[in-house]
DNA sequence: CGTATGACGTGCA
DNA sequence: GTGCACGCCATAC
């Protein structure tokens, strides 16, 4: 199977370790593209993976960003691993 | 291929 | 610190 960039950012994200966090442009430079952060944030929105922790994913001003199930959730999990 | 969209990033007022 | 405009890339239609 032909692995698309999307395919490669989530498999970056599934390697950030718990209590740890990337910023979208971090990601997309580890996908190998470093100027797709945009493609990070639309692959992570519509990501059905349930092993990427796209929670962890972050803005670069160290911003939570947003998240598909509400970005209060998304801050209170980072909280909670000791990310934030 | 062209257009539209998006959980971004940077610059400037 | 806040708000707005532009640029950037991947994906869907």
């Amino acid at each position: 199977m032909k692995i698309s960039f999307s395919e490669r950012a989530l498999t970056v994200v599934a390697g950030i370790p718990r209590g740890k966090t990337l910023s979208y442009e971090q990601v997309a430079v580890l996908a190998g593209s470093p100027r797709a952060y945009r493609a990070v944030g639309n692959i992570m929105n519509k990501n059905e993976n349930p092993n990427v922790p796209c929670h962890r994913v972050i803005k670069s001003d160290g911003t939570v960003g947003g998240y598909a199930h509400g970005t209060a959730k998304k801050k209170a999990i980072l909280k909670r691993e000791g990310a934030l």
